[in-house]
RNA sequence: GGCGCGUUCGUCUAGUGGUUAGGACACAGCCCUCUCAAGGCUGGCGCACGGGUUCGACUCCCGUACGCGCUACCA
């Protein structure tokens, strides 16, 4: 049952200036089929559209791909012993198979395409996932002979794609269920083409959250909006490979290796799954809170530097990056959180300061605070809480009282991250500084 | 139309003849609390429908409905 060659898997995006998640996730669990059983990904460009195929549309499949994590072994940019491997350039190949179906006699020709004669039989597509599946190619309804070039001269997609994956030796061929009513077509080309076919694994399909298909236009369908709204690569990876497949134990937060280690295509569910935009986005939140600090760093950093923030050392921006690491769930927000830590620029919400700041007693509650911080000691978090506590009791008034107008002065915003730890990284001359400033706002 | 696939809370799922049908996101309420998150607790919400088979069906079989895919000189 089993068959003895090396496992080897594909992708074969075609270039069409977007990475689409379904396709993202088709690339992931070949990767992780391959990575399981040390076997080979190849990454293939299906460039047979000469006309809309560009470097830029081929740059956006390499740059999802390599931002998932999802590394090849074999394709473009990385080379390897089937090659080529861009569709364009493996014509030669293509007249070759032509050729020997010819001299079988599989070919006829058609207003000048050439079609493949269909033996017409029943064909069973035994597949990984959806079980055995039988076909009646003698069925009246059917027009089983395909079309393998156009009158032009081009090629058709069922043709080279089979030709391609016997000549790459792939020996797993994991895709949408789309392509699933024309397996046994491509099984009766294997079968002319003297070549045993690959496993087939027809996983379903990712449909929008009210069940319709999943175009270029829905949110979140392109893979090259998570990086822009900071999302965690690790995040977005684990919410699909839970689009139809699970580790059966209610776990949903699993890292790679243990993905990899508990995958079966036999596991996968037959059911097309929705793409739920929410429980995405609280993935990744519970990635960035649970993500240690220099991973965090690393993600954070680029947003920060095109927010032209800059900081004066690596320990200052540490400490802010981790009061701030649990309260946000995209790092496209970190900017506007932390700015204020970097600058004596930052701007004022205005709702923040007509709730907190344009109110009765708040600047004289300010001074106060102001006053108090000045003989706070140590400068830290806990010293800081016990004196703005103390100072509320003395003035009479709740802590909030002074906990919101002083958040505001000092940063502009009404949410933010711990205010006493705030006032620490801040340090005591900015913090008294912008207290005894904002009182002009009251 | 033909062929194929599917159908457990709104969504992702666990469940393979006997369960109070479990978990997660989202939603509502409460707790915690300096805001926002996080966390904790509680709640509402589900086996598409109709027939069988069986002592007993979410689970097996058939049909219906609905959804999706293919049926291209798209991929």
């Amino acid at each position: 049952m089993t068959s003895q060659r090396p496992i080897r898997t594909r992708f074969a995006p075609s270039p069409t200036g977007l990475l689409h998640v379904g396709g993202a996730r088709t690339a992931l669990f070949n990767w992780i089929y391959a990575r399981k059983h040390a076997g080979t990904f190849v990454l293939r460009i299906e460039d047979t559209d000469h006309s809309r195929n560009t470097v830029e549309a081929e740059k956006i499949i390499f740059d999802g791909l390599h931002w998932l994590g999802l590394d090849w072994d074999e394709g473009p940019q990385k080379g390897g012993s089937y090659g080529p491997y861009y569709q364009s350039e493996r014509n030669a190949i293509y007249e070759d198979y032509l050729s020997r179906l010819e001299k079988t006699g599989h070919l006829y020709e058609d207003m000048g395409a050439i079609r493949f004669r269909s033996p017409r039989e029943k064909v069973i597509v035994d597949d990984l996932i959806c079980g055995k599946i039988e076909f009646d190619l003698t069925n009246p309804g059917t027009h089983p002979d395909i079309t393998l070039r156009r009158a032009d001269g081009s090629w058709i997609f069922h043709f080279v794609n089979v030709v391609d994956d016997i000549e790459m030796q792939i020996s797993h061929v994991i895709r949408g269920e789309d392509h699933l009513s024309n397996t046994p077509k491509h099984i009766e080309l294997y079968r002319a083409l003297g070549a045993e076919p690959p496993r087939f694994a027809h996983m379903p399909l990712i449909l929008n959250r009210d069940g319709s298909k999943m175009s270029k236009r829905d949110t979140g369908a392109s893979i090259a909006t998570y990086p822009e709204q900071g999302y965690a690569p690790e995040a977005l990876r684990n919410y699909l490979c839970l689009l139809g497949w699970s580790p059966k134990d209610n776990r949903e937060l699993l890292d790679m290796a243990e993905i990899i280690q508990l995958f079966e295509l036999s596991q996968i569910n037959r059911r097309s799954a929705a793409f739920d935009p929410d429980k995405c986005f609280w993935m990744n939140g519970q990635y960035l809170l649970h993500m240690d600090l220099a991973r965090y760093a690393e993600l954070a950093v680029p947003f920060l530097e095109k927010a032209g923030i800059t900081w004066e050392n690596w320990e200052i921006l540490e400490k802010v990056l981790a009061i701030v690491k649990p309260k946000i769930k995209m790092l496209h927000d970190l900017p506007e959180w932390v700015s204020y830590f970097f600058t004596e620029e930052f701007s004022f919400d205005e709702a923040s300061v007509a709730k907190s700041l344009r109110v009765a007693g708040a600047a004289e509650r300010l001074k106060a605070l102001a006053e108090a911080m000045a003989t706070v000691e140590p400068w830290e978090a806990s010293t800081i809480e016990t004196r703005l506590k103390e100072t509320a009791t003395t003035l009479g008034v709740k802590t909030g009282e002074l906990v919101h107008p002083a958040r505001v002065a000092v940063s502009g915003r009404s949410v933010g991250a711990g205010l006493y730890e705030t006032f620490e990284i801040l340090g005591r001359e900015r913090t008294i500084q912008r207290l005894l400033d904002a009182m002009r706002l009251c």
